[in-house]
DNA sequence: TTTTTAAATGAGCGAACGCTCACTTATCTT
DNA sequence: AAGATAAGTGAGCGTTCGCTCATTTAAAAA
């Protein structure tokens, strides 16, 4: 029998992530994407149920990569410090190296996809960053706190940052540049925040 | 002549938040609205240019009513630790009584109606939230810090809690539910991070 | 009361939508 | 070489989309 041409798979999800990022999921269409990825419209129905399907998949599949990128050389038994900044470093070099996929995520996470896509990628950072924190705790070096209070204050900023730079923040005709300086300064303040 | 009703507008402008919110700006249409609201969809294009422009307005609208209730009782003079709590608090009053309202908010700030509503909300609270860093940094009780990392370390955190909270975050089976205790435990985090 | 003005309408246009089906093409097994 | 299987296609279906227009309705101006 024929194979699959895991070109044209791969085509298809490039072009998908390229159209809503630029155009928005609401201008998002099969029609369209099967012209952009030189394919019939058929094609697509072979690899995704329907279009709801297909968003989903491509969802949940940036989210792992996303996943696997923040999660790379980092070990739960890290210290605090070493292991949060481990993270940090990695989530900035995916959102830089790979800022579609960046942009693609964070418009879905703020859609009704959301539930269907947070899941998958929720557990996955559960497994490592849950016994992490623990341990933090356990060993002493940050108080004990919930999880969200946790993300909120050693997370969020970092996500901040990035995106101030994806949507080159103008501040009094100052674009904001995110750089290793900036983001060790902010870092900083995290530490002092979250250390006993 | 005949005049406007109010109502009808006030009525199409719910109506659209409510469906973008709860079904998605990518299945929100005219036709659906003016059924919703209902009015004829021909009435819609007497206030609104077109589609895009309805969303736009809508958009810059809902954000001058968050900036509004976040710089209620705020004054740029008040002390860094005052003013910011007042920030805080509004902030979460806001999104506990308007909870349609700042989900809108939040899917239309990552997608690509991002630019055009964006501006006049950023100007508007610029014009109170800068001279208010400033003066905690002239006071001499905040380091020299730049509006991004500022504002990634101060509101960032903020911003996540309510979301984890909207999203009805869960981690091993124990609902996340926001509280002024845990918007209290975040906030004396954040103070002690950009404290001097 | 009559005239004037703009709000408001419902039917419906052309275009675009998601999706399907009869069919062709490529590569496997025999 | 022939048969089997699944990848891949393009035309086009029924539906919904954004939007318009001829018309009606209500209230201000005369």
């Amino acid at each position: 029998m024929r194979q699959r041409d895991e070109n044209k798979i791969q085509g298809i999800r490039e072009k998908a992530i390229e159209m809503i990022t630029n155009e928005g999921l609401e201008n998002f269409g099969i029609n369209k994407l099967a012209k952009a990825a030189g394919v019939s419209p058929a094609t697509i129905y072979i690899y995704y149920k329907d279009k709801d399907d297909l968003i989903t998949q491509i969802s949940v599949d940036e989210g792992m990569r996303m996943c696997a990128a923040i999660l790379e050389g980092f070990d739960p038994e890290m210290t605090f410090e070493e292991g949060l900044w481990i993270q940090w470093k990695n989530r900035a070099k995916y959102s830089l190296n790979n800022q579609e996929g960046a942009s693609f995520y964070e418009q879905l996470r703020n859609s009704t996809y959301r539930e269907k896509m947070v899941k998958a990628i929720h557990d996955e950072m559960g497994k490592k960053a849950g016994p992490f924190m623990k341990n933090a705790i356990e060993r002493g070096e940050i108080n004990d706190i919930t999880i969200e209070v946790f993300w909120s204050v050693a997370i969020a900023p970092l996500y901040s940052l990035v995106r101030f730079h994806q949507e080159g923040h103008c501040f009094k005709d100052r674009i904001f540049v995110f750089s290793e300086k900036i983001m060790k300064e902010t870092f900083d303040y995290v530490i002092k925040a979250l250390k006993k």
